[in-house]
DNA sequence: TGTACATCAGTGAACGCGCGTTCACTGATGTAC
DNA sequence: TGTACATCAGTGAACGCGCGTTCACTGATGTAC
C-alpha cells in the first residue's frame, strides 16, 4: 500500500515517543527494539526504515526529549515563571512516580555516561543549553554567580529525583524530595 | 579436587568484587554473567554454587559495596575527618574516571529504583545510614538541620558526579564538580 | 593399613529465549508513454 | 484512456549471538569400617 504524504514522518514521530518512555520507564539497555515496535504497532523490520541501529535511536530520543525540556525553559523564561515553580514540579511526588513522561537526564544519566562519543555529545549540548536558561531564570548575582547556582540546583534537582525513586521506603522519599526543594528554592532566592 | 578451608568463601568474595567492579563500570543490565565468572577466572556453572541468581548477586554486591561505603564513613567520624574531605573526594576528577572502584550510588541507583523489593530494600537501608552518619559529621545546626542537609549534600553529590560523568566536554565537567564541592562545602559548614 | 564410599567446588556443554539486524517480499499508489 | 513499470513503508521470517540457568560429570580429599 502507499502512504499519505507525511505518514512516514508521523510514524517516525510515534516510535520515537514510544521508545522515549520506554528508555525513561526502564533503562536503555534492558529494553529492546521488538518491544518498541510492537507498542508501536509496527513489525521488526520497520524499524530499519526510520533508523540505522539502536543508538541512533538513543540518541534521536535523547535530542528530542531533551530538546523538548529546552523549550519548556524557555518558554517559562519567557513567560515569567519563577525557577522556584520549576524546582517544585521537577522534586514533586508526580514527577518521581511517573518516570516515563519525565526528565531523561534523571532516569539515563549514568546509561549515558557509558554511550559512544556522538550520543554523549547530543547530550552535552542540551544539558549546556539548559544550564543557560536556569542560569538566566535567577534573579540576584552576577552572570557568574546566577551559572554557578544554576549547576546546583540541577544537581540537586537530579541527584534528589534519582534517590527519591530508588529509596523504598515512602517516608525517606518524600523526605528527600522536600528537602532538595527546600535546598534548590532557597540557593534559588539567594542574594 | 578438593578445596582449602576457606577456599569457597575466598571465592564467593573475589566473585563479588568483580561483578561489583563491572556493575559500577558498565551498569547492572549490560554485564553478563558469563563475563564476571570468565574475569573471575571460572566457569559459568560454578556461579550457582554461590549465588541463587543474577538479581541475588545484584543484591550482595550492592549491600557489599554500600556496606565499605558506610564503613568509611564511620571511620571517617571516628578519626573526626571533616565532612569537607569526603565531599572534596567524592567530587574529584579521579572519582568521576573510576566508576568501578567508586559509589554504589552514583553508578547504579536509576537501575536499582526498577529492580525488585528485595533489591531495593538492601539500598534503601544503606542509604539511611550513611544520611544519618553524614548528619553527625556536621557541626553546626539541630539534629533536625544536620539530618537536612545532610541529604543535600548526598543529593549534589550523587547529582553531579553523574552529571559530570555523562557530559562528553572536559571544561564542563570540571566546572560542575568544582561548583558542586563549593555548594556542598559551604552547605556542610553553615551555621 | 587398605579399601569403598561420601563430599563438594568447579567444569563445560546444553537449554530455551530474546537480542539487534538483515532481507526477500508485498501491495497500494504514482508516473510514463 | 489503458497499461507497464517504479516507488517505498511496512511485513515477517530468519540470521548469529549472548543471555541466565541447568545438569551430568570430575576428581581430590575426608571419613567409615
Amino acid at each position: 500500500m502507499r502512504y499519505d504524504k507525511g505518514h512516514k514522518d508521523e510514524t517516525r514521530r510515534h516510535i520515537l515517543d514510544v521508545a522515549s518512555a520506554k528508555f525513561r520507564e526502564s533503562g536503555i539497555a534492558a529494553v529492546g527494539l521488538a518491544g518498541i515496535m510492537s507498542e508501536a504497532g509496527l513489525t521488526n523490520g520497520a524499524f530499519y526504515t526510520h533508523f540505522a541501529s539502536k543508538e541512533d535511536l538513543v540518541r534521536e530520543v535523547l535530542t528530542d526529549a531533551l530538546t523538548r525540556r529546552e523549550e519548556r525553559h524557555e518558554a517559562n523564561l519567557e513567560n515569567g515563571v519563577a525557577l522556584e515553580t520549576t524546582i517544585r514540579d521537577y522534586l514533586s511526588a508526580r514527577h518521581r512516580d511517573r518516570a516515563g513522561t519525565g526528565c531523561p537526564t534523571a532516569a539515563l544519566v549514568a546509561e549515558i555516561a557509558r554511550h559512544p562519543k556522538a550520543t554523549r555529545d547530543a547530550f552535552t549540548g542540551k544539558v549546556a543549553d539548559i544550564i543557560v536558561l536556569m542560569a538566566e531564570q535567577i534573579r540576584h548575582g552576577s552572570a557568574k554567580d546566577r551559572r554557578r547556582k544554576a549547576i546546583t540546583i540541577y544537581s540537586i534537582m537530579v541527584g534528589a529525583l534519582q534517590l527519591a525513586r530508588a529509596v523504598n521506603d515512602k517516608q525517606l522519599s518524600d523526605e528527600i524530595l522536600e528537602n532538595a526543594v527546600d535546598a534548590a528554592v532557597t540557593i534559588a532566592s539567594q542574594r
